[in-house]
DNA sequence: TCCATAAGTTAGTCATACCTAATTTATGGT
DNA sequence: ACCATAAATTAGGTATGACTAACTTATGGA
């Protein structure tokens, strides 16, 4: 089932740097399971809404999205792989800068974010060898395999926890090196168990035992925080 | 002398790749004494003049090169400055590719070529290091230091040296992969030491003594080989 | 049911960087 | 001194991808 009809969904066409911005932006808001909406993609990449409008025309056109106007954009199959090409460019460049060129996990976002729009799939994939593969980036996001493929582990976020639950952090974004920094010196990096020990009503912040020490955060930072729920979770979402 | 005077010369503007491009281009061109003409640099980046005409302009008016119309252009100190830090990043690139990922050199030139425009200054820092801050590419062209000086060594053609010449291979062009496979067959690479045996006149082949083998080549071929003349050398310009 | 507000789109503009076609300038040979 | 030719430039056009301002559509609350 590739490259059989010619007319739509280019297979192999070069993206611009852009159209992948906008393509891994789509991707990572539809995992919500709603179609990415025109203000949320302006919000994630830093651009006007009415920028957005235009751009959605364009990738409609190459087949990259379907689009009905005023309900926001779904990847097609073949937006969808060249989404996951550029996640996988992203991450592993993030998971070769620290393992291989001693970046610290808060550094190579902005790094791999230029370079995913230049590197040839083959240097992808030396990098990816040369630090044995990896399956996840240094932030704990999985990293597509070479033939397009993710498994999204199930996670919840840390927010959605409640008193009493034990989880161990699965991923956290990657964007904001200054909350990178904070997270690493609280000791909340992939592979940490945590315990949430109490949580005050109204969105109000979170108490946590961590491995020797107990923190309390906020739950804007927390819903930034998934984890992978442990004895007595709950997935309930009415947790506001 | 850093960042003295606002108004002309920016020290620090983000400059587009293409604009990087054409710096990298006349700097090379200017290299032979001459200033950089419309017509060799639309050739060299394989664009149409007319095109190169308008990006003189902004070029003159970044106050990265000197233009006298319908005379060429000459890197300004700011221009100058800005092509060594691109070429470094090619450079660095290229021997990177080659001794920390394993490519083979005829490969590294379109990889660094989209990745020079990418990489921040610390990336290139730490892949110079990481390798052993070599002096040149794997093609034997010398690599700017951090602080964009660059002594180029004196070197003749070598198809300007005369029957009897010995001398030492300093460098040649790494911009086509398929000559670059040809003369790594030849043993002709940075290092190698040879011997012209003899030359036809009229442009013709060269016949050379290398280690074990001797061959002969085209006058063509011979003028993208860069040398550094040994016993019995002529640097004589009327060898055509 | 209506309508205020939020969300989205259209219209018109700009900068970059390329193109072809037409024109202008420079230069060397007679 | 002239002029044919090569080199360079200008004129006018295209595509991408951003902007602001103005308008349209959708939606939920009274």
């Amino acid at each position: 089932m590739t490259a059989s009809r010619a007319p739509k969904s280019a297979p192999n066409v070069e993206l611009t740097g852009p159209v992948e911005d906008y393509l891994k932006a789509i991707y990572e808001l539809e995992r919500s399971g709603e179609p990415a909406e025109t203000n949320a993609i302006a919000r994630l990449l830093g651009i006007a809404p009415a920028s957005v409008s235009g751009m959605i025309r364009r990738l409609a056109r190459l087949g990259l999205i379907r689009h009905e106007r005023y309900h926001g954009a779904r990847l097609t199959a073949a937006g969808r792989r060249a989404a996951l090409k550029t996640l996988r460019r992203h991450r592993v460049i993030e998971a070769y800068l620290t393992s291989a060129l001693g970046y610290s996990w808060d550094r190579v976002h902005d790094e791999a974010e230029r370079l995913e729009h230049a590197a040839s799939d083959e240097l992808i994939d030396r990098m990816a060898e040369a630090i044995g593969e990896p399956a996840t980036d240094p932030h704990g996001a999985p990293i597509p395999s070479r033939d397009g493929t993710l498994e999204e582990r199930s996670v919840v976020k840390l927010s959605d926890l409640m008193p009493g639950d034990v989880a161990r952090v699965e991923r956290v974004s990657d964007d904001d090196a200054e909350r990178l920094r904070y997270l690493a010196e609280l000791g909340i990096v992939p592979g940490a168990s945590i315990q949430v020990i109490a949580r005050e009503p109204f969105e109000g912040p979170i108490a946590l035992r961590l491995k020797d020490t107990s923190r309390t955060i906020g739950t804007g930072l927390a819903s930034q925080i998934l984890v992978a729920p442990g004895a007595r979770a709950t997935r309930s979402r009415s947790a506001r």
